[in-house]
DNA sequence: CTCTAATGTTAGCGTTGGCTTACGGTAAGC
DNA sequence: GCTTACCGTAAGCCAACGCTAACATTAGAG
């Protein structure tokens, strides 16, 4: 559903170079653009995809604007990777077994 | 690292479907290719892609060819998942804490 | 009120990405 | 050998994306 944006928000390598300076702790735009090989008002449009996705939280802080992680993004990844962690595996080791059991070591 | 190709590769919507109906179980091109809106050559190339990225496995089986789940690249995701979450969630909530700190129901 | 610093926004450009159509290749059946 | 079924690949088209440059906006210092 939502993950959607999520998913797309993270496959970006700049974005998800962002993300994880924010995993570090919270930080302004300008900060956040000075590590970075892109122009701020590039570093700005990251953070709107980031924060449209729900994982970030942007927060007034006089002129400047201070943008920290929002879990709830990466909860739903985890939501759903955990979803399937159990049957791809299960899949996955089912058919392992199956050529095992086609494939029994014939001389 | 290569996650990067994990990650690329499941922002699409149309590869997730295709790694979703995966997961249920193996399967070959046009069988994957029959209940989705996309033709059959589109469904190879995104196969390629997920492939590239670790996270199917193809086998020929006669003219045919059958795919079927490769837990690497899953991996990959949920570990770069799982080494956020503590730091980011340790963020968060010391932010949290700082802020509630700051903000003690002033009367 | 003026000036400056910090940010969001828009327009435009170059590139990437997904899709279809057409073609070439390989494995089984007659 | 010939035909049929199944698949990968190349070429081309069009929408979406990321980036920069320029402008608009807001908050605080003087």
């Amino acid at each position: 559903m939502a993950n959607n944006l999520a998913f797309a928000a993270l496959a970006d390598p700049t974005r998800r170079e962002v993300f994880e300076r924010l995993a570090a702790g919270p930080s302004a735009v300008g900060e956040l653009a000075q590590g970075l090989p892109v122009s701020r008002p590039a570093v700005s449009q990251h953070l709107k995809v980031l924060k449209e996705a729900g994982l970030v939280t942007d927060r007034p802080d006089g002129a400047r604007r201070v943008y920290q992680i929002d879990p709830q993004g990466l909860g739903q990844i985890r939501a759903w990777l955990d979803r399937f962690w159990d049957t791809a595996l299960d899949a996955f080791k089912a058919e392992v077994e199956r050529n095992d059991d086609e494939e029994p070591k014939a001389p």
